[in-house]
This record gives C-alpha cells, sequence and structure tokens, in this order.
DNA sequence: CAGAATGGCTAGCAGTGCTAGAGTTCGGTC
DNA sequence: GACCGAACTCTAGCACTGCTAGCCATTCTG
C-alpha cells in the first residue's frame, strides 16, 4: 500500500508542477507562449505525460483559473477585512480586484475571459471563487436596497470586470481608471 | 487609366469580399473557423492573396471590427432617436447594446475582446465607435452630475461590456440578464 | 524467475499562420 | 500582329500548434 501510496503522492506533485508552470509562463510571457512543448520541456517530461493529467490544453487553464480564484478570493476578503465602514468596504473590494486583474492579467484571463469550459453559475463554479462572490454580496448588502441582493452583486461585479477588461486591452484611458472606479462605487452604494 | 481604375476597383472589391467572408464565417461557426485556408477558398483565391490586402489574420479581423462598429453604433444610435424621455433613453441604449453583444458575439468580440491591435482611446479609434461613444455620453449627460462625462460615460459603457461578456461566457445567470441591465441603469440614471 | 501490466517515450498526424519563388497572364511597345 | 516586361497569382513548403498511436523499459505479481 505504501508503494502506491507513495506513487500517487509523486504524480499530485507532478501535476501541481504542471499547473506551476503553466502559470508561471503564462505570467511571464503571456498564454501564448504556454505550449504543450514548452510545458512538458518546463517539467522535464515528454508531451504525453501532460495528457494523462489533463485532457488537454483548456484543462491545464481550467486548472490554473481555479487555482488562481484562491488568489483572487484572499484578495477579496482581505480587502474586505481591512475595511471599517460598509462603503470603504465596497471601495476597497473594488481596488484590490482591480488591482489583481492588473498586477495578474494572465491569471485574470484564465479565470474570466478565457473560452474555458469553467461554466460558472452553476455546480463546476471553483469554490473559492464563490466565496469570493458571497463576501461581495455581503459587503454590498446595505446599498441592495430593493433589488434582488445576488443579481445587484452580479451588476456591480460586471462593472469591475469591465473596467479591467476594456483598460487592459487599451480601450479605456489609463490616467482615468482610479476615478471610473470611484463613480462604480459611488453609484452602487447610495442609498435610497 | 481606366484599366488601372478597373483594376483598383476590382482590388477594393476583392478586399471587402474578404471582410464579408470572415465576418459570415465567424458569425456562423465562431472565430476559430476562420482560417487562411478556409477564407482563401471561400473568396476563391489563394492563401497568398490575403496577404496582398492585409498585413496578416489580425488585420483581417481588425478590419471586420471596424465594419461591425458601424453596425453597433447604428443600433445605439436607433435606440437614442427612439427615446423619448432621458432616462428611457439610457435604457434604450442598454437594451440595444446588449442584443447587438447578443446576436453578434462574433462581432462583438472582434471588437472589444479580441488582442487585436485596435488601441481605442486613441487616434485609431473607429470614427463609428467614437461615433457611438459620443452618442451614449449625450444621452448620459443629464445624469453624470458632478463626475466628468467621459469619464463617467466610460465606466457605464463597461458596466454594460461587463454584463454581456460574462454573460456569454457563462460566468452569470441568464435569466436575471433583464433585471441586471435595469440595475446597472437605475444606478447611473439617479440624480443628486 | 517468468509473465503481465504500468507508464513514459519517440515519432508522427492533421492542422495553423505565413512566405519564397516559380509560373502564368496580361498590358504596353515596336 | 509579335514580342517583351512587369504585375500578379499559385504551388509548395516552413516552423509551429495540440494531440495520439504504438513501442519499450521498468516494475509489480504469481
Amino acid at each position: 500500500m505504501s508503494i502506491q501510496a507513495r506513487r500517487e503522492r509523486e504524480r499530485a506533485e507532478r501535476e501541481r508542477a504542471i499547473i506551476a508552470a503553466a502559470r508561471d509562463l503564462a505570467e511571464a510571457e503571456g498564454w501564448d507562449a504556454v505550449t504543450t512543448r514548452r510545458l512538458a520541456a518546463e517539467i522535464e517530461y515528454s508531451q504525453p505525460v501532460l495528457y494523462s493529467h489533463f485532457k488537454g490544453k483548456d484543462a491545464i487553464m481550467a486548472a490554473v483559473a481555479v487555482e488562481g480564484s484562491a488568489d483572487l478570493a484572499a484578495d477579496v476578503a482581505a480587502a474586505r477585512a481591512a475595511a471599517t465602514d460598509p462603503r470603504q468596504a465596497v471601495a476597497g473590494i473594488a481596488t484590490a480586484y482591480a488591482e489583481f486583474a492588473d498586477r495578474r492579467p494572465a491569471l485574470y484571463d484564465a479565470i474570466f475571459n478565457l473560452p474555458v469550459a469553467l461554466s460558472f453559475a452553476s455546480q463546476d463554479t471553483p469554490v473559492e471563487l464563490a466565496r469570493a462572490f458571497a463576501e461581495l454580496a455581503e459587503t454590498l448588502r446595505p446599498f441592495a436596497g430593493d433589488d434582488d441582493l445576488e443579481t445587484f452583486t452580479e451588476t456591480f461585479w460586471s462593472g469591475l470586470h469591465g473596467l479591467v477588461t476594456l483598460m487592459r486591452n487599451g480601450r479605456l484611458r489609463r490616467e482615468e481608471h482610479e476615478r471610473r472606479l470611484a463613480i462604480l462605487v459611488d453609484r452602487f452604494t447610495r442609498l435610497g
């Protein structure tokens, strides 16, 4: 039994190495640079090994996305914990979210933009992401008014997502970034 | 002179055929299906001909995006023209925008999502898109309050963009789509 | 110690965007 | 009307992609 256990442990370790290599490579050179050949070279195994762990390249990216979700969730949670009053909590989360997207664009892409079969709003949503969403919802609760909290949260979240993606693609003036965030927060934290 | 004129005319016509073929193929089967070989077959020329018109595949997609911008701008303008009061104008534009993205996802992708060198907020923004943005800004003017109008418009636009992209990627509950749009419009059309 | 099975490797497939250079067609000139 | 030159298109191929079949070595089992 012990031998088999060791093997499974090694296998799991290699799987983590694949995910880490994919993440690092993507963050360093973008997702285009993440090819199965380079990935295989990075972990010092041959290409087919990747396919014994993942169904394909998309699955690897999905795994990176799941892992990255935890980081994003942690940032959001920390921002919320650091806030003192409700409105500041919303602003803090918005800033943390935007900074995450700015600091780790490849990771953010894997989580939200890539045509990956990570269907959210359903069972296979990464647990961590669901938690982050729930945190955001709690933070927004005082400001939802008559609107359904989940729907309200989705809308605010979409605003954040739109801001960071459009800016990253060069569709928005970078120097106005913080002001746009402030406007979004302001508009979603008005009472009555 | 006349012969040369005819040639240039035919060349221009072929260029339009390339763009049209790319757009149709993308709308029918997605951008993954748009390969230079299929495109060449579609216009009944060989591959290298494409490269005598465009620098590469990205340039073709950019051309499709520019063309599509006109359609989007027309939809937005029509929605604004059909509205009677200011708030309804905003709601109408939001709906028109979302419907465009829903009806023509491939085109919308080309305009906003694809890693295309269509740097907006700069010179090479398609004229039509700039016009659409200006229309949106005028529609929002009564609600901008103390905020800079352009920045305010960018923020609202980002909200729309986030809503349509996250929903298309399956990150939002489809059945709540209209309610989210309503929340966004509501939050950006409050006075005082 | 023989046989089976696990698992990684080499080699290759079908496809991608893009390009060099051959070949053909066409307009202009004597 | 015949020829030459230039413009243009095509064939063929490169280097790369994701992915897989089948061989081979190593390890476990009886």
